[in-house]
RNA sequence: UGGGGUGUAGCCAAGUGGUAAGGCAACGGGUUUUGAUCCCGUGAUUCGCAGGUUCGAUCCCUGCCACCCCAGCCA
């Protein structure tokens, strides 16, 4: 712990609850996901609070599955979730447990809250149970079924339990006040039958406790002292401690809530992730546009730099929305130290060097990392027929571009200065190849000469000796800052969401990068390969560099008309 | 128009009675064979607004305003 650092609210409720002497100075924390979707940049600051919290005070966390909706929960999505947190970089030990593994304890509870006169079981429908609710500004109406007799609500109760009744046939109902102005002190509800199969528990259990009970359960039955969950539970904490109030459990959590992390340009809701699957927006959870943690790794993003934002934008009670920037800067510092460089070119146009020798091939050394010479360098090819970046090239420029251009002179790096003497195009008009000569004195590092200085140095390939890639270039989901605030989320979809550049090249090194490991494409950005073998060489590109010159070329541009 | 929350720079975020930390972004400058990295420098007479208490208020009090959450047998 760094005392110096300024400390959340959280750690610092906390530090107090250990000064009153609470839980004995134990320190318990949990993480308690939905198996119903993949783990998304907003579960990546709850499973960071949790984790950490625990670890700063010496205490452990729990990670926890609550399962209590079979309908819409599944082992897939157990098995991702537990691969997410670990790849973030968490242990939890034998602390594995599912709210599922509680379900007998949880049985009982709602027997003995039942013989306290302190549930019921409702006949109603859900419909009449909805209207008798009353609204925000209209107290609710008690059920007729709500005096029903300790026994004969026993009997009901062990009767759903046992599968004489249909779905919806019954429920039971925690009996606190229906005039409450927290509507979830409205008799909320503690069972409902629901003839599903679980992942787990098979067929053993035809009736599931709801999220309030069993998750208040779990909690103080695996000893979890700080319960840390988002704004949105805020007022069912009345609830949480009214069922520690009336069981007697050895265990009192307290519920601190936080607020949710949203991110600019995307949305953080397994609903919206889903819907953008279901309706093929988007390829699966990991596709790498997603916010998902797995679409992050497969994208290139390490678990460091994800653990670094987290613990950047903070823990606070107020709603926020981070720029998407402040994610991508953390990747670009963390890749920035450790990424080696590496050349792809891709969209590439040809450029002949007329007095290099055809047929022959200079070996350059090029270092794996600029600040880094104890990574080392390997040899790149040089000929006479090289590609280079479109981009790199402008006929006719603005002020400013420092690239090539005819009779403009640029740096190859790790190579030689080269001239544009010619534009070369085919009967289309189109650009053949640009006939370029160069400086043969101005070999990198070779002497005095080499020294001279142009404005602009450009990356280039060998035309003979590059190998051919894909490179799938990925931009924000969305062009607009928040889209979960329009129904039509297909609107506000960025159509530029994901380039294909399919006649990219890359240098023969990176034939057999090891899959995962990020590197740098030199002036182009941060990249890994694809997972997906069957597309041949694949390469994601995580994020770009800083770009400057894309920023003045958008001002220069703005400044003209 | 019930209840629960939140409002400090473009985005985050400390500070919580003694005169506004830090990060990201932005802007200016230096280094540079990545227009990258790196380095240096620049921002709030002011803390949602209005009153009040006080020698002194972002911090205490009162009122107001804005925004978020709650009427699943979802979590």
């Amino acid at each position: 712990m760094e005392a110096n650092k300024p400390r959340d609210f959280i750690r610092q409720a906390i530090d107090a609850d250990l000064a009153a002497g609470a839980n004995q100075g134990r320190v318990v924390t949990r993480f308690p996901p939905e198996p119903n979707g993949y783990l998304h940049i907003g579960h990546a600051k709850s499973v960071c609070l949790n984790f950490t919290v625990a670890a700063d005070f010496d205490g452990h966390c729990f990670l926890r599955f609550d399962d209590t909706n079979p309908d819409k929960e599944d082992s897939r999505f157990v098995d991702a979730i537990k691969e997410d947190v670990h790849w973030l970089g968490f242990d939890w030990g034998d602390r594995l447990t599912h709210a599922s593994d509680y379900f007998e304890s949880l049985f009982e509870s709602a027997v003995t809250l039942i013989e306290a006169g302190k549930a019921y079981v409702d006949s109603l429908t859900a419909e009449e149970i909805r209207t008798h609710r009353g609204t925000l500004t209209e107290p609710g109406k008690n059920s007729p079924y709500r005096n029903r007799s300790v026994e004969e609500n026993l009997d009901l109760f062990r009767r759903m339990a046992a599968g004489e009744f249909e779905d919806g046939a019954h429920v039971l109902r925690a009996k606190i006040d229906m005039a409450s102005p927290n509507m979830n002190l409205r008799d909320p509800a503690l069972y409902r039958i629901r003839k599903s199969r679980h992942q787990r528990t098979q067929d053993r259990w035809c009736i599931y406790p709801m999220y309030d009970f069993a998750h208040t359960l779990s909690d103080a039955l695996e000893g979890t002292t700080h319960s840390l969950c988002t704004l949105e539970f805020e007022d069912h904490r009345p609830l949480y401690e009214w069922f520690l109030d009336q069981l007697p459990m050895a265990n009192r959590p307290r519920q601190i809530e936080f607020s949710r992390l949203n991110l600019a340009f995307t949305v953080t809701s397994k609903r919206l992730l889903k819907r953008l699957i279901d309706e093929g927006h988007v390829q699966g959870w990991d596709d790498p546009r997603m916010p998902t943690l797995a679409a992050l790794r497969r994208r290139g993003y390490t678990p460091e730099s994800i653990v670094d934002f987290c613990a950047r934008v903070g823990v606070t009670k107020k709603d926020t929305t981070i720029e998407l920037g402040a994610l991508e800067n953390c990747l670009r510092e963390d890749l920035n130290e450790r990424a080696e460089r590496r050349v792809a070119v891709l969209d590439p146009i040809k450029v002949v060097i007329e007095n290099f020798p055809d047929g022959e091939t200079e070996w350059l050394p090029a270092a794996n990392h600029p600040n880094r010479p104890e990574l080392g360098e390997r040899d790149l090819p040089f000929s006479r027929e090289l590609w280079i970046e479109r981009d790199d090239f402008m006929e006719d420029p603005p002020r400013k571009f420092f690239r090539l251009k005819p009779g403009g002179e640029v740096r190859l790096r790790y190579a030689y200065i080269i001239k544009c003497e010619e534009v070369v195009k085919d009967a289309a008009g189109k650009i053949s190849y640009l006939r370029c000569s160069m400086d043969v004195d101005t070999r990198s590092g070779s002497g005095p000469a080499a020294m001279r200085k142009v404005k602009g140095t450009i990356h280039w390939l060998s035309a003979a000796h590059a190998k051919p890639a894909e490179v799938h270039l990925y931009d924000r989901l969305f062009k607009v800052p928040n889209p979960a605030a329009g129904d039509d989320l297909a609107a506000d979809l960025n159509p530029d969401s994901l380039v294909v550049r399919s006649n990219a090249f890359v240098e023969a090194a990176l034939a057999d990068l090891t899959p995962g490991v990020p590197v740098q494409f030199e002036r182009l950005g941060y990249f890994v390969t694809d997972p997906d073998v069957t597309a041949g060489l694949r390469f994601n590109r995580a994020v770009t560099l800083r770009d400057t010159w894309a920023k003045l070329e958008r001002q220069l541009l703005q400044s003209e008309t």
